[in-house]
This record gives C-alpha cells, sequence and structure tokens, in this order.
DNA sequence: CGCAACATTGAAGCTTCTCAATTAAGGTGG
DNA sequence: CCACCTTAATTGAGAAGCTTCAATGTTGCG
C-alpha cells in the first residue's frame, strides 16, 4: 500500500518457543520436539520486522518462503481485476503463513501496524519435513487449524447480517486474543474499519453503523477507535448466531 | 434430511486408484507408494455407498471416521440455531473429507443423489501416517488443496454480485469436472437450487433468476434444470470477476 | 396418473451500498 | 509541543440489489 516505506527487515534472536511448530497456542510439540530438531529448526529460520503497513510478499509473487509469526498482525488479502479487495484473514503470533499448492502467492500478505515473523525457506521446511516426521505432522495439524477458520469464515459470510457479522468478528478476535495469552476482553483492533469490511464482506460505512449500533443496544463499549470492551458477550453470542 | 432413507452401506472392491491418496486428481503419489504400502491402505479401508440425500454423518457426530469419496457427490454444510443452513463445499470422486481437529464433526456430510465411498478409522489413518510419511504427506498436500478452495470461496461470498456468484460457481463446476476426467462444457448439476443457494449465501428464488438472466444473456443453456451448456465461457469469466 | 418436491416468476419491502458532508485521529515538521 | 495536514471514522439521505411472500409451472417418483 504504502509504496515509500522502507524494508525494516532486520535479524533478531532466533526463538523457538515463538517459531513454527512451537506456536504459542500449541505448546505441546515443543516438548516433543528433541534438542537437536530444535537447532536443525533455527538454523534455516531468518528473524524479520515489518513496519505498520508494510508487504512481506505481494500476490503473484514467487512463493519460496513461508512465515511465522512472532509478534503483531498479518492481513492476508486477495485483490480482483476492478480493484475490489477480499481480506482472507487476520493472523497473529503464532500464525502460519504459507499454505498454498501453486508457485505463486496467491494472496498479498502485509503487516498491520508492525509485525514480527520468522521465515523459512520453502524447500527448506519441505526437506526438514521428510527428515522430521514431527515437523510434517505439526504442519497437518496447522492445516487442519487453517481448514477450520476458513470454514467459520465462509458460514460467517454467508449467513450473517451485517451486525452477526460484526459481533462474530468481535468475539473471535477476543478468542483468539486469550488463546495466543493476552486478555479477551477489552479487545483490540489493530486493522482499520475498511480491513474489517473487507475481511466481512461490508462497506466500511456499514461496519461503522453497526459498532454504533452494538454501542447504543449497550452490548459493547468503544473505548478508543481501536479499543472496545465486551459489555455482554452472551447477548453478542446471540446476535452471532440469531439477530 | 429423509429420516427414514435405509443406510444402504455395501462393499465392493477395494479400488486403491479411487482411494485416499490416489486422487483421480493427483495420481502422482500412486506410482509412489509400493505395492506393500497400497495393501497396507487397502486393509482399513471399508467400501460404502449411499442413497440420495443419505447422511454419510451428522454435524455433532463423535469424528472416529474420514471419507475419500470414489464416486457421486457429497454435501457438507453447518445448520445454525435458527434453522439457516450453511453449505461448506461439493465434494465428489478424489475428494477427501475429514479434516478437522475438534473430536466431533463441525459438518454433516450427505451424499447428493447418490455417492460411493471409501470409510477410514481416523485411527487407523493416523498409524498409518505415522508408519507411511508419503501418506502424511499426502495429507498435507489435500489439506493445503482444500484450503486454496476455501479461500476461493470466501472471495466469492465477500466480493460477489448474485450473478458473479452463480457465474463463478458454474465455472468451478465446470473445471472440477474436467480435473477428475470428466466433461467440461455441459455442466451437470447434481443439487438443487437451494443447495447453490445455501452455498452461495442467497436465497434459492435469486439463484433462479441468476441462471434465467445468464440465459436470456446468451451467455449459458439450461438444457434441463440439472444441464448447464456454457455458450460464452469467456464472458461468463469476465462476469465471475468484474460485473 | 397423481402427488410432493423442486423451480420459476412477480411484486413489495428491507437491508446494505453509494455518494456526500462532517468529525476525529494520527503523524510530521516547524 | 503544537499546528497542520492527511488519513480514518462517523453520520445522513437516496438508490440499488437481494430477500420475502405468494402464486404458478415443472419434474420425477411411487
Amino acid at each position: 500500500m504504502n509504496k515509500s516505506a522502507m524494508t525494516t527487515a532486520a535479524s533478531f534472536a532466533f526463538d523457538a518457543s515463538r517459531c513454527l511448530i512451537c506456536s504459542a497456542r500449541n505448546l505441546n510439540m515443543c516438548g516433543a520436539l528433541e534438542q537437536d530438531e530444535l537447532s536443525k529448526l533455527s538454523k534455516i529460520a531468518r528473524c524479520e520486522s515489518f513496519g505498520s503497513g508494510e508487504a512481506l510478499f505481494h500476490e503473484g509473487d514467487t512463493a519460496n518462503t513461508v512465515y511465522n509469526i512472532t509478534d503483531g498482525a498479518v492481513r492476508l488479502s486477495s485483490t480482483l481485476k476492478d480493484g475490489r479487495r477480499q481480506v482472507i484473514g487476520f493472523l497473529f503470533s503464532g500464525d502460519f503463513i504459507g499454505f498454498s499448492d501453486r508457485p505463486n502467492y496467491p494472496w498479498t500478505a502485509e503487516a498491520v501496524r508492525g509485525a514480527k515473523v520468522c521465515r523459512f525457506g520453502r524447500n527448506d521446511i519441505a526437506k526438514l519435513g521428510r527428515e522430521l516426521p514431527k515437523v510434517e505432522h505439526r504442519l497437518l495439524e496447522m492445516a487442519t487449524s487453517d481448514i477450520a477458520s476458513a470454514q467459520e469464515h465462509i458460514t460467517m459470510l454467508g449467513q450473517g447480517s451485517a451486525a452477526e457479522k460484526v459481533s462474530s468478528f468481535l468475539l473471535m478476535l477476543s478468542r483468539k486474543a486469550a488463546q495466543r495469552g493476552g486478555v479477551a476482553n477489552p479487545v483490540h483492533l489493530p486493522m482499520t474499519r475498511e480491513d474489517i469490511a473487507d475481511y466481512l464482506g461490508l462497506a466500511f460505512e456499514t461496519v461503522s453503523r453497526c459498532f454504533t449500533r452494538l454501542e447504543n443496544e449497550g452490548l459493547i463499549a468503544i473505548g478508543s477507535i481501536r479499543v472496545v470492551r465486551i459489555k455482554d458477550a452472551e447477548a453478542l453470542a446471540d446476535y452471532s448466531e440469531n439477530e
């Protein structure tokens, strides 16, 4: 988006507890991986940092790198010929980027207000997967989790009214924050209303109106633009599946 | 749906060329698998046949079986509390059912006008995956392919107008039929208009109107209710990404 | 042949989108 | 640190598209 943004790539210490098969969400594999396996992993990892709005890669680029997010948030999106944009997902610490069967990335990945990642060569990971079945198995687990997320997204897009979509979105962000060890309730929204709109298949004005409406109905309190406090989680959950 | 439908489960010969890691779409693994590996696979497979509308399993059932479709079509759907239904996908010969990280199925799988499948115990497949890295690898490939399909579905739901959605749907069915070795052009639609509507997040009347409109505009010809001939694939493709 | 499920078509209503104006927030340079 | 400027967010009014309700036509199965 911001073409003049410099690539602030910088090496920093490899933190196995945050990389690939050791995501914060699924610590079980950490104990299972032996020390020499972890060191093999760290040898092929390269850590980088991206500034706000900066792209990890663009749609169509040769897909020879995969990523594991260690901090911040990343927005995955596809752009149609006429300029419309679909946000495929928001990824956070512990999430993996790179499940694709095509030689070129089918989406653009951009840091939302900054992100830190571990990058791996695709060939390196493939090779490591052949050497260490545990790595391949962990990749399958993460792909399966991605499928579940995508299917929830599908149901939200297909069956939800605008208010239902926004409610579901807030609850999802809250749940994800808790899963990675953060606070669940004052929900932090690193993305813009337009990002949310493109994720939910709505106009950004509609998203804004829904926030206002949910606040007027007493279900949420909008502290600042980027911080929403859930006042009535139950009512919000009802909203997100019934209206 | 039809509770009185009898389970017409029946054993038939194990056809490795149609099962699991040897889907019609991805024959490369077939050569890679050794004969004794194939025999291990066949030992844990059980083939079954389902009649029109019959359920392979329901949402919430204990998920101890996975499936590979060998013939026909299967509809995967989730139902919301208030009865609305989202069709997550239509699966055909060669497709795999069962990528889920939860102990219970998050969707219902039903045969659309009949289907044949190979079923595998989840534990058996997991065990085989540990023994044969190739199997685990093939599972990862199939999961990756599922992710790509889900993401296309997301973009269609989020950004498409009704006509775009229907156009994309027809082209997708055509492409999928070609991929599994069938005819691409007179597209065969085993599912009802309501099934399509629940897949596309539309009312079934809207789907019907879109078919009529596309026919009036000369892009398709509706031979019978379940057979659509694509007359102008290029215009249809333009529709599906621009409108 | 007749019934039930599926599909088409029409008209009215409602949700969401688009266009437009205003307000708030964030970042930069003086 | 403040003023300014740019970007993001809110709010309103009108238009468009989709849904709903209702009636009719079609298909396929017992």
